[in-house]
DNA sequence: CTTTAAAGGACTGTTTTTAGTCCAAGAGCA
DNA sequence: TGCTCTTGGACTAAAAACAGTCCTTTAAAG
């Protein structure tokens, strides 16, 4: 069916879902260890209970562990005190062949360049507890000592902790599920060495004006951090 | 499994799928009826077609069209040229009797506070095609001209037309989707008369920051738009 | 009046996904 | 040393979802 141009039907004919149990778990949680929200070696949740909250049972899950498994991604350990833990030693990200699509390009900068400015904003102007403030504070000493490898799941643990400020997981989840459709579409640009510590100044400048509660400087600062790899990005489609 | 305040893995530990395909899409489809994306009296695209769309496979889809159509909301008419029509006769929206959850309440309100007004800036920044132009017309003229009834689904149209000219389908979806669930908390508390004369100024004053492309204008009017309802929502809590 | 094509309706067999149960490993503790 | 408890591993039967096929209806075209 062609759906024309404003077509309201847009926001209808649109999946319910993404594709089947399996596929969907290992993408998941792939994505998850690409983002840095499990970081090397650490223990994933024990399967009965990741199963319950994935909302998959649990032989689907340990279908997806498995594959994941072989592929190197995680190792397994039997027995009490046992369990699932992300593998220590990264899997090489082979570059991904396929071309970038312009319209996948445009959705995600366009949509990042809403959530993370307007999640800033929100962090900046809202009341911080102690928790709030060194977790923030943490994340950016992470991402500031990281190089090369670590660099890529870090940063994306710091933008992720700037949405965890604002409380609404919604904007979490957003902007997590954004991060990972943004590193799928760099997986597949040749690697090009980022100026870390450009992007390093944006990161702290950022994080004080949230700390300090400007919203408008967070939302200056933030918009103008992304602009760096919608440059990029943008660069490769011409 | 308690999740911890800064866990990072709210991303992680969270459903891949919304539950059964069945109850999946009687929802989805429940909800673009009741935020107009399909208005009275329209047809509805070919079980065939919307079964692919909506990635699930037709059976599925008839078991949903079905509890649909019986609940009332559906009407069908076989044979060539006939199909799955919305029905005329608006369901009466019974008020739900459950409690409005802060939690839920603030998750919706944050959300809507950052994707609306972003939308609205975006489209204000872009240039518009005379039918996107014109489009945007149409559904402020549409709400403006409609009373009590049909008043919320045309309201919506009118926000998801604005986050259309984005170009970004997720924006599209993510606007869309919020309206659902904000649907749902409204049907949770008294109904008070609305007063859409201010509302409808509002409204056209959004229109025209979007349409004479003053970004900032347009923000900020929808963002004082969207006070109006986080204030009625948020009375509602204390 | 007949034909035709696009739509819903119904059925079948297969695959996927699930819930539930029991087994095996193995680190810590008594 | 042996117990114990948490965790992964393996299997089964049932339910859900699927793809594919073949009706049946019915308005428009000829």
């Amino acid at each position: 069916m062609t759906v024309s141009p404003f077509s309201q039907s847009y926001a209808m004919l649109r999946p319910v879902r993404g594709g089947n149990a399996f596929e969907e778990t290992i993408e998941h949680i792939l994505r998850t260890i690409k983002l840095g929200i499990f970081a090397p070696t650490e223990k994933l949740p024990p399967e009965r209970e990741l199963a319950e909250h994935l909302g998959v049972s649990r032989a689907t899950l340990r279908d997806a562990l498995g594959e994941l498994q072989s592929a190197g991604y995680l190792d397994v350990r039997r027995g009490r005190y046992g369990g699932t833990y992300v593998s220590g030693t990264t899997v090489r990200a082979q570059h991904d062949i396929r071309p970038l699509e312009p319209a996948e390009v445009h959705d995600v900068l366009v949509f990042r360049g809403v959530i993370e400015p307007g999640a800033s904003a929100l962090a900046a102007g809202s009341d911080l507890t102690a928790a709030a403030r060194s977790h923030l504070r943490h994340c950016l000493a992470d991402v500031s000592a990281a190089t090369d490898a670590s660099y890529r799941p870090r940063d994306a643990r710091f933008h992720i902790a700037i949405a965890e400020l604002t409380g609404a997981p919604s904007l979490v989840a957003s902007v997590a599920e954004t991060r990972g459709r943004l590193n799928e579409l760099l997986d597949r640009i040749p690697f090009l060495g980022t100026n870390l510590e450009h992007s390093n100044e944006q990161h702290a400048e950022i994080a004080d004006a949230i700390l300090s509660g400007d919203p408008a400087a967070a939302e200056q600062a933030t918009r103008q951090h992304l602009e760096g790899t919608a440059a990029l990005l943008r660069g490769f489609l011409s």
